[in-house]
DNA sequence: AGCACGCCGACT
DNA sequence: GTCGGCGTGCTC
């Protein structure tokens, strides 16, 4: 029997061994081969039982490694392969080099998590029950079951969760866990590791993970000993034989997508493989994505909502312009309204907390030359320079620092015409500062909170209540839990609402609910002031009752201009140094595939230069497909692959970010 | 990707 | 005369 092998140590080329003692071994085996002198792990690919061409000598398989037992393990890898148009034995390699790396240095925000209190199960109210006693009968019988659990801000989902990994576990099965960020992981593990952690193995997998957690993870996998596996993007590629239910938290984050190549979405293969290995999944979330809504919608998934807070109420939602010129004239500073710094003023009356919220996304400080117009830019990338603290310019792509200079590089005033324009959260604590001196402000973003010694005294001054006005970035928008906030102020609610992308609405939206929820979950009476330079429609949604209702307008809008989830969407990004090279072969590969589409409902889009067209000196295009099924973009993709650019090319499927 | 082989410069 | 720099090329 001959087998094709392909080699984990990024050896591109089929290699041919052959094998009578293992002669009913399976592609997709962990093998090890003899390679030269030594012994190297391969995966069988093919087996064919006629002697394969060419001249060289056929060696003996050396042994099949011992890999967890998965029966469908080989096909999921395929399918998710064929979709991310990534080679299945990049899996392995991933897999491999995972385990062999040591964690990185973590913030551990040590001390706010033991404020949440889940120290015993807590009885599940008829709303959680019934929610639980609809899945919990596919988790024993192993039957595909996709659910979205529509829960409000602070209505207990973690509580579902819980009970639905205890059937699980009960039955023998492991839970799957997937949360958007290492921070969210880290602190649910925490959680699930005090309330279970004497009765089930818990296992976390991600790069804030100790590297004697990951084998013992996988001698879990193995020994297929039944487990609770939580991470963000690495877990459900592993291979997990016993996988009971899975269970995506915040499921409308685009955290699940990576940042760099390849760009696959967790969410994504989370509801492959629940489908391929017929098993329940649960994708919970406050503001549900409108793909999920969708599914709901069109495709037979299962909607349960719980609408009930479990403790505190609501808040009121206030939407306060920036631009109103009567109020801008009067107040005194423009980034905080008449109305905010009222109810300010309020809270600091009462000794109650106030968040202030500022959505910057990357970017917040940018330098522009009052003669001119002009801004300073990056020499490498096509981006405003950031100003940050002590006067350095900074490209928030290359990591470029500067001075700010005292001359104006375009237009050579040196009349001190560079001004600074934007917001950031220090900015703001300076404001906010001289409006109220006697206010404790506290700051909280990345920034900031490098130090984790910093980030812990700082929470814990929060907790203890020494703080009236917590000022932050999205990082505050999630895990954090502070009881004793009752007014949460958004500074520029519209920043990203125009950005260049078919889903700025959406994300825009979901970031205000869930920030605006950080208010009253404790506390009856909380007030959420959304500040913004322009009305829009989707602060009518800011009431997380209405949430729903945005879902019908915003598909019905996407139906119309052709976006996801009602189509398929592929970005196609092709990348050189050269600006005219990229350009010419971006042209080339559009008319391509405009040559070798025969449909009707398949759109090619571009070439186009993106928004932020060159990182690194590195020149990008773009060029978007659109289908109704990706399978039909696949076809297409594959009609093209034959022919070779000197441009990289990165294809995502439905883009996030 | 590794690792061997090899061809040329610095140094005991 | 040897040690070792890393450029090229091969792996069933």
């Amino acid at each position: 029997m001959f087998v094709q092998v392909r080699l984990l140590n990024g050896f591109r080329e089929p290699l041919w061994y052959q094998t009578e003692v293992y002669k009913d071994i399976l592609p997709g085996t962990v093998v090890k081969v003899p390679l030269r002198g030594l012994l190297v792990s391969a995966i069988i690919d093919k087996k064919s039982s006629i002697a394969p061409s060419g001249n060289f000598k056929i060696r003996d398989v050396a042994s099949i490694e011992s890999f967890p037992v998965d029966p469908c393990y080989w096909l999921f890898l395929q399918q998710i392969s064929t979709y991310y148009f990534l080679d299945p034995f990049w899996f392995f390699k991933r897999i491999g080099s995972f385990l062999k790396q040591s964690e990185q240095d973590y913030i551990d925000n040590n001390g706010t998590s033991e404020q949440i209190v889940y120290s015993s199960p807590i009885a599940l109210t008829q709303e959680q029950k019934s929610v639980s006693d609809a899945i919990v009968p596919h988790i024993i019988n192993s039957s595909y079951f996709p659910a979205l659990l529509y829960g409000v801000t602070a209505s207990g989902k973690t509580e579902v969760y819980c009970a639905l990994i205890e059937a699980a576990l009960s039955h023998n099965k492991s839970a799957l866990l997937l949360l958007p960020e290492v921070f969210l992981a880290v602190h649910f593990s925490r959680l699930l590791k005090q309330r279970y952690g004497k009765s089930y193995a818990i296992y976390s997998f991600h790069s804030a993970v100790s590297k004697q957690e990951k084998k013992d993870l996988w001698q879990a996998l193995l020994h297929q000993k039944p487990s609770i596996i939580i991470g963000v993007h690495l877990p459900v590629t592993l291979p997990i034989s016993n996988l009971g239910v899975i269970i995506v938290d915040e499921e409308h984050d685009v955290g699940y997508q990576e940042k760099k190549h390849p760009r696959m979405n967790s969410k994504e293969i989370a509801i492959m493989r629940a489908k391929m290995y017929n098993i329940p999944i649960v994708l919970g979330s406050a503001t549900p994505s409108i793909s999920s809504l969708y599914n709901v919608e069109k495709r037979g998934w299962y909607l349960f909502r719980l609408m009930k807070r479990f403790a505190g109420s609501f808040p009121k939602v206030e939407l306060t312009l920036l631009s109103d010129g009567h109020t801008k004239t009067k107040r005194r500073s423009f980034w905080i309204s008449t109305q905010l710094e009222q109810a300010i003023a309020q809270q600091l009356h009462k000794r109650e907390q106030t968040i202030l919220f500022i959505n910057r996304r990357g970017f917040s400080f940018f330098t522009q030359c009052t003669t001119c117009k002009q801004s300073i830019t990056c020499s490498q990338c096509s981006v405003t320079l950031t100003v940050h603290e002590n006067n350095r310019l900074v490209c928030h792509y290359c990591g470029f620092e500067s001075s700010v200079p005292s001359i104006c590089p375009s237009c050579k005033n040196s009349d001190d015409s560079l001004v600074k324009r934007g917001i950031g959260t220090q900015q703001v604590a300076t404001i906010v500062q001289k409006l109220f001196p006697t206010a404790r402000i506290a700051r909280i973003d990345m920034d900031s909170t490098v130090n984790k010694k910093k980030l812990v005294a700082k929470l814990k001054e929060i907790q203890n209540q020494e703080i009236d006005i917590i000022i932050g970035t999205q990082s505050i928008t999630k895990g954090y839990h502070f009881p004793h906030v009752t007014l949460v102020g958004v500074i520029w609610a519209d920043l990203n609402l125009h950005f260049p992308r078919y889903n700025a609405t959406e994300v825009c939206l979901q970031q205000l609910i869930q920030v605006a929820g950080r208010a009253g979950r404790q506390r009856d009476g909380s007030r959420v002031i959304i500040q913004a330079m322009a009305d829009h429609r989707i602060f009518s949604y800011m009431n997380e009752i209405d949430y729903h209702t945005f879902y019908y307008e915003e598909n019905r809008i996407r139906s119309e201009v052709l976006y996801p989830p009602v189509i398929r969407l592929l970005e196609v990004m092709m990348r050189h140094t050269n600006d005219d090279i990229v350009e010419r072969e971006a042209q080339d590969l559009a008319s391509l595939l405009n040559a070798y589409n025969k449909r009707q409902d398949v759109y090619i889009l571009g070439p186009a230069k993106p928004a932020v067209y060159k990182i690194k000196n590195i020149n990008a295009r773009m060029i978007y497909i659109k289908a109704p099924s990706m399978h039909m973009i696949e076809q297409l993709v594959k009609k093209v692959s034959e022919h070779t650019y000197q441009s990289s090319i990165t294809c995502t499927p439905n883009p996030l970010s």
